[in-house]
DNA sequence: TAGTAGACGCAACTTTGTTGCAATAAGCCC
DNA sequence: GGGCTTATTGCAACAAAGTTGCGTCTACTA
């Protein structure tokens, strides 16, 4: 299972045209096993079985799956980054939900943040993100 | 101008019941003064001139302040708070926008982001944080 | 298989925020 | 106004998340 991901992993990377490194086929694969946003600290967990990388390296690796469109980033509270595998035709402009118990972060994709959104006039809009915090099924 | 601020940041911390210090009354002035959420650096540039407090003391200012709903915290997606007065019965529950170009944040306080986001089942709904990014009038 | 640009590892640094503790001062009572 | 009490402040040290510089290594290309 965790190879299929890693296949997986190694062939969008290939796609991009640029280099296939240990380090991205790693990473990216940790996020497609995973169905949710989570950290570099809980990437970097998670990779410690198989690989061991550098801190830095694997924020590089981070920013740069993220410049190529194959990962995003979600902002939250708590002031650190999540990252998410941008499956398929996954859009940047969806919803996110953040457990307030267990800080879990998941994706609702039904949810549609890119609506035009009223602004004062004048400002020009770009994108809209949108955080929904409450209990997951888990700790309600 | 900014005595009548501070003149009334004095008064709504007398209401509280709690001790009227130079350091809340400051930085709450300065919040009142400001239209818009603005990061713990910029009160503390705004504070300079007539007051200097430590840096953790506007820390603990900010979470006191905060804890009474005389100012409320936005998070955004460069891991900084912003801050922001309360005026009247300034809901918690509306949207901010954030300006890409300058980093300038401002509520919208016409949109509200109270309302209940279709959750998957069994999950419960707190509260959602909606951040609007775009460019402002003056960036446009 | 050799050369090269790009990726990596390490160390040091920055930013943002927190914790512990001793010194200080705001409000209360007289 | 003057002392008492307790909350607030300032300082120093710490912590987490992320960045930068630089020399070394390695994935691709030819």
């Amino acid at each position: 299972m965790i190879s299929d991901f890693q296949e997986q992993a190694k062939a969008i990377i290939r796609r991009t045209g640029d280099r296939v490194t240990p380090g991205r086929v790693q990473a990216l694969a940790v996020l497609l096993a995973e169905q949710r946003a989570i950290t570099h600290h809980e990437i970097e967990e998670r990779l410690l079985d198989k690989l061991q990388l550098d801190r830095v390296t694997l924020y590089r690796v981070l920013e740069w799956l993220s410049e190529k469109g194959l990962i995003h980033k979600v902002a939250s509270d708590d002031r650190v980054w999540r990252f998410r595998a941008n499956v398929d035709v996954h859009a940047h402009q969806h919803a996110h939900f953040k457990c307030t118990c267990c800080t879990k972060v998941i994706c609702l994709d039904g949810l549609n943040a890119a609506r035009d959104w009223p602004l004062p006039a004048g400002y020009r809009f770009q994108e809209a993100e949108l955080t929904v915090k409450g209990l997951c099924a888990e700790c309600a």
